[in-house]
DNA sequence: CGCCTATTTGAACCGGGTCAAGCATTGTGG
DNA sequence: CCACAATGCTTGACCCGGTTCAAATAGGCG
């Protein structure tokens, strides 16, 4: 099992926590325990008051990290690559996740229990160190949310979706959308409806700041959109 | 100066991560190299954009942890009270400050430098471990308040507010303020206007879920208030 | 006591959420 | 392969909650 398709040491996401800590003896054993998951698109494997079964690594494939309130309202948390992980926070004192994660293409989902879990952060510091890091860093991109859908206009919130979006999935560059993300699902993440979303994209296209191929949507330059909302985000790479 | 009047050893805050971890005998030679500062009632001490300095706890006193927009908007991400840390993330890869904190009342800071904290952070693992799940609880409620921002109508809004002030500042049980904060200030944690925030009062006032000595308001009934909210959170206690 | 600031209340305005209708696209089954 | 249903996208119009502006009142402090 341990030279399955899957495994920690062939993997390409170098920049996963795991994969990163590999070259420990101690982690070794505890790889094999490893469950690797195969989750269809649109698929929910994470269930918001469920009880915590443990921390996922997406080892290929996207995701959605988000909230539901009772109006039927969603608040995407954020979204999720190669290599990147969900359901944090799986360990202290917390035994329900707080959060839902669905797939938004075919993943394939890497997944240690709990136990395994607390072996390898009560073992390996270098570990927890890094895990510590990594909540740090959201911890900072989640506040700079809190403000962002406090202070912007909707056409800020869009605009700022749409970088961050293309900062997460947009790697070949003329293209936006790596992913095909509704309306619904890009006005859920920035805090708005879709009618506002699609507005907003209507007003740059005409203002020759987005360009349309099919369903595709591709931002025409970057810095023009950024100078549009750098105003508020100091401190962005969010 | 070990037995300083501030020193770690008679510190009162069994909460403090550094506390709790004074036993460990590495620590004591680092917990010499504490600065402790007086920071009287409104002056900032940290500010977004600064080179990091290290991190903050407070001895005793009341703070207020923020971001700043262009338009003089201002967001309070949260309050800070006795044991609590502010300025985290001050080690990783980041070099600035990505918030602002200033006192609400007259308070004694504890500091430790960055090379301190990373001196600490890289030899005692516990440690490590118990800042991993701290962040990871910040994280879980800076979540939880993009959701409320979102959402809520201002009226929930202002009681979550409200009900999180309670929780952290409302030891006496029958007023609620022990700080003395600005309606401006309940307005920018809420994030809405002060005007709202005090018409939202108002009527609480006369619903009879809130009562007024003086300047100083107190929650008649916290279940009360919860109801009006509980169905947005299903996993308060932020 | 008097100035200054915070609080309160009223009124007007407007951004954006909501509703509704038309259009495009995809998928499905006959 | 087409018809048609279902779903998502788009646009327009309306309306309301909440922000903004303004003015009056109360409170705090030298």
């Amino acid at each position: 099992m341990l030279t399955s398709k899957y495994d920690c040491f062939s993997c390409a996401n170098q920049n996963c926590l795991i994969k990163k800590h590999t070259s420990s003896e101690f982690i070794q054993e505890l790889l094999r325990l490893k469950n690797t998951i195969a989750c269809k698109k649109g698929r929910q494997f994470i269930m918001e008051g469920a009880p915590i079964n443990g921390l996922f690594f997406v080892h290929t494939g996207k995701a959605k990290v988000l909230k539901t309130g009772i109006y039927g309202k969603e608040q995407i948390l954020r979204f999720v690559n190669d290599g990147e992980i969900i359901g944090h926070r799986g360990f202290g004192t917390r035994e329900k996740y707080s959060i839902s994660a669905l797939a938004i293409e075919d993943t394939i989902l890497c997944n240690f229990s709990n136990e395994v879990l607390k072996e390898m952060l009560q073992n390996i510091p270098a570990l927890t160190y890094d895990f510590m890091l990594f909540y740090a860093e959201e911890l900072n991109r989640s506040e700079i949310k809190v403000k962002t859908i406090a202070h912007m206009t909707v056409r800020e919130k869009v605009i700022d979706a749409l970088l961050y979006i293309n900062r997460k999935f947009g790697e070949n560059h003329k293209e936006l959308l790596n992913v095909q993300l509704s309306r619904q699902e890009i006005a859920d993440f920035a805090g708005t409806t879709d009618e506002q979303v699609i507005r907003t994209i209507s007003s740059l296209k005409k203002e020759g700041l987005l360009k349309a191929v099919g369903k595709k949507i591709g931002i025409i330059n970057v810095e023009n959109l950024k100078k549009e909302i750098s105003e508020h985000n100091y401190f962005l790479d969010s």
